[in-house]
DNA sequence: CGTCGAAATGTTACCGGTAGCAAGGATAAT
DNA sequence: ATTATCCTTGCTACCGGTAACATTTCGACG
């Protein structure tokens, strides 16, 4: 009944629970690790006990006593709340499986300082491991000085860091490409991209591989190229600026679903009618995407899954168990929706 | 130079840092934790060795011996990744001014258990303190037990949850009222809300307090209602049984950003003209809002602020000053984009 | 020049668990 | 019945810090 006292509850102790029981913290101890070796009477009562008294370890002190904290911490940058809210989720919920607790840690990509930043924190916070989500993953010295100090970590990027122990890469360079092969098979010829900031390689790639599916297809493609930073108004200028063109193009391709939303508000506002006029692609698959008029044809990641499997390699790694795959490529898909269409009927001839 | 083998500095501990000085453990102690009693000489030597030696103290010793974990957690449902990345990046700020660090613990509101699982898991954690975000802190068990076991909670939502030691409260009821009020002034009389799941209690506030200022009104309003779940599909169904009446509403209130963009794309695909045929208005002034066109008339929470502002507070009582003030009612305002306006020109006489 | 007090530093007992090793008890083999 | 063996359980030394209390060292003052 001395659980009764909800007050005293958080600070019962296993010494507590040992004297309760009429046996030695040793013993209590090993029912909390069910350890194979105690009879089976004094098990129960044991759980009795802690039940009654609703003591639960402290973590703190495991950590201590064990050397492993049970902590993962996420390091993130945040210009994209949509991905960092899904992998989020996935992460946790892994964690929550294995008995494990997630920290973040949000941090600036464009911070000078990011690599110590992110060491200092996982010297003194003495997490088992790591997760490092985009655009942060692509900061080298990050996984560089991680794996010197022993740490285990995995990177999530759309290109290979090889200083990560392991990683998964999302292809998004033959993402791009296919989505290219789309716009051309549709019919466009007259095609736009709006490039996000060059110090990503998620945007190089996205350009890359997009650039490449037009230049080897061999068709007389006309391109005109645009740069943004991935955010809502360089894509409205972006689209200003194409949209005024005398030899407008009939296709623009975003390199996020930020801007592509910025393109199909431009086009609407300049009375231009979707996909007929124009057709609009982006790259995210945000909830946006499916949430505007038209809705964009866009590329997925599989960003839970994605998580989970991060989560679930990184948990290996820590309990030394060596990633079965240290490199594994993650195929993107391209979603069609409404905004983009073959040219033809209500094409737009300047 | 020691400092330079990488892999062992991980597990340099303050034992290490007081031989290589010459000094005492404690005398270290005394230096990390800026104790003035400690010689000028003495303080520089052994801030030279933790430097040489790249040492930080283990936090979890620390929270072993001190019986404070400087962990703080924000408990979180997520139907709602805007909301949470906002406050998540508040509340990371402020944690890192004060040397804390942050762990999430997503939560399912529809679990019976709940309270259960957030009483484990501050348990188990040794956390010092937690912050509860909305839907989640509606829940009244949540606080009951944490206050129960003398952790400190702040709560975050659109009502006044008792339990809570202190709380952020914002004022959706009046804030929904100014915008039924606005609807109003600009000369709408068939007006619908398109409601939330009546389990939130943000819901019934947004709701009370719209058809409060249309009831108060005098105005001899037409209101048509309909529940949605928050969700984009209920918002697009009710969008199409609003749009489909003899006597179509002039003006749709939304009571969420997601169902109103659900509005405005069902009534672009019926081939409305917004604002003059439809006025739309939402709720949250998420990404979304100022990203569709027309862009929504919305409201905004600080959510920012908010965030900060509770976890001053709530580090503020883990630090035993209790919070000046135990109740706080944050007001909300009225963003007035194109997506309303004033009934007259183009309306729509069915 | 002796004494006293403040400042600086050291010694050591925790914090709340884990786990190695030893000891006690019960059951099985001879 | 006796001893060997295995199964249970207890004792205790850590894990890496903090902080109370003791001790030493000096400078200052009478």
């Amino acid at each position: 009944m001395i659980g009764k006292d909800p007050a005293a509850s958080l600070s019962v102790t296993i010494d507590d629970v040992a004297r309760a029981a009429g046996v030695s913290i040793r013993t209590v101890s090993r029912v909390l690790n069910d350890s194979p070796k105690v009879g089976g009477a004094t098990r129960e009562a044991v759980q009795a006990i802690i039940r009654e008294l609703g003591y639960s370890p402290s973590a703190r002190a495991r950590a201590l006593a064990t050397g492993r904290s049970n902590l993962i911490a996420v390091v993130q940058d945040d210009p994209n709340a949509h991905v960092i809210g899904v992998m989020q989720r996935g992460i946790a919920n892994v964690c929550a499986r294995h008995g494990f607790e997630l920290v973040v840690h949000p941090v600036r990509f464009s911070d000078p300082d990011v690599a110590q930043n992110v060491e200092r924190f996982a010297r003194r916070s003495r997490v088992d491991g790591l997760i490092v989500l985009p655009p942060a993953s692509e900061i080298d010295a990050i996984p560089q000085r991680l794996t010197a100090m022993g740490v285990p970590s995995i990177g999530i990027a759309s290109i290979d860091v090889t200083a990560y122990p392991c990683m998964l890469i999302s292809d998004e360079r033959s993402a791009a490409a296919e989505l290219g092969r789309h716009l051309l098979q549709l019919g466009h010829r007259r095609i736009a991209i709006i490039e996000g900031p060059p110090r990503f390689q998620s945007a190089q790639q996205r350009k890359a591989g997009f650039l490449e599916a037009l230049a080897t297809s061999g068709a007389p493609v006309e391109l005109e190229r645009r740069e943004g930073d991935y955010g809502f108004e360089s894509g409205m200028t972006a689209a200003a600026s194409l949209l005024g063109m005398k030899a407008r193009p009939t296709a623009i391709f975003a390199c996020n679903d930020i801007m592509a939303a910025a393109v199909v508000k431009a086009a609407r506002e300049a009375g231009l009618d979707m996909p007929s006029q124009l057709s609009v692609a982006g790259f995210d698959d945000s909830d946006l995407a499916s949430m505007i008029s038209p809705a964009l044809t866009t590329i997925r990641r599989p960003l839970s899954d994605m998580a989970e499997t991060a989560t679930e390699r990184l948990l290996a790694m820590i309990n030394d168990r060596p990633p079965e795959l240290r490199r594994q490529a993650v195929p993107l898909s391209v979603v069609r929706r409404q905004s983009t269409t073959a040219i033809g009927v209500g094409d737009a001839r300047t």
